[in-house]
DNA sequence: CAAACCTTGACACAACTCTGTCAAGGTCTC
DNA sequence: GAGACCTTGACAGAGTTGTGTCAAGGTTTG
């Protein structure tokens, strides 16, 4: 059978093995389990980590903006709450392109690239 | 005109001053100014403030889950990548019931509260 | 023009997120 | 049965969120 143990897992796909037990506990994503417990990861579960990787990097966002997301999609009165308070804001568009919100957004931005930069200068010890 | 300042609108609303500043600053809620920069909160904005207030403790969510929400709503192609991550999840629902992030949750739930229930303890000083 | 507002910016602090690391104890394989 | 894995749990530390508070300086209005 092609399922990896966590370390194993954790090679192919650039997370730690701590980040992927992390990952599993808010929620995203669940390995399945060998008889006596040990995380078992298959090939859909390697490509979607490594596809979350992409996700949270190219958009700069954070697990617990994942794990919300997943809410809204398990819980149907939470996400009619949230869409019924967010539909009901009356805000000029051309107004957005000049406000707060827009720059504060782009610190947070750049404080995840100079993070993701930080991570890249430092080399990955790699198998050394 | 029915607009009323922050500090009016704080009162109003149960938000604090610095928080209205706040909830503007990640962008969920932009109140007019008047000519002088002064903030100026008309009815439907005190409305939204105090929906907002009831959506944030009732589902235990915070101001960035919301700011997140508005963000999907906002960048088409942030909402397709993370719609195809979530969608490509294989888990059988009955798992989810015995399963680790359900506890998460939990933890997260009892935690708000917990904190809530201080905040009633500390009756408000209200205007004394 | 003084009192009572408002604005932005900064310091501060608790709680949470994201990561690493270490400990005590099972499992697997030779 | 020893070495190399795995599991959970805990401590730890940097960075973010959510709040309060205070300072320096405009605005409004009696």
């Amino acid at each position: 059978m092609d399922a990896l143990t966590i370390n194993e897992a954790a090679e192919t796909t650039g997370w730690s093995p701590r980040m992927l037990r992390y990952v599993e506990r808010v929620g995203l994503l669940e390995p399945t389990r060998s008889a006596a417990g040990y995380r078992l990861y298959g090939p859909a579960e390697l490509q979607r980590l490594r596809t979350l990787r992409e996700l949270l990097d190219e958009h700069a966002i954070g697990l617990s903006d994942l794990a919300f997301a997943l809410r809204l999609r398990r819980d149907d009165e939470l996400r009619q709450a949230t869409d019924a308070w967010l539909e009901s804001e009356a805000q000029r568009p051309d107004d957005v392109a000049s406000s707060d919100w827009l720059r504060f957004e782009q610190e947070k931005h750049e404080k995840l690239l100079a993070a993701l930069a930080r991570r890249i200068e430092t080399p990955t010890p790699e198998t050394v």
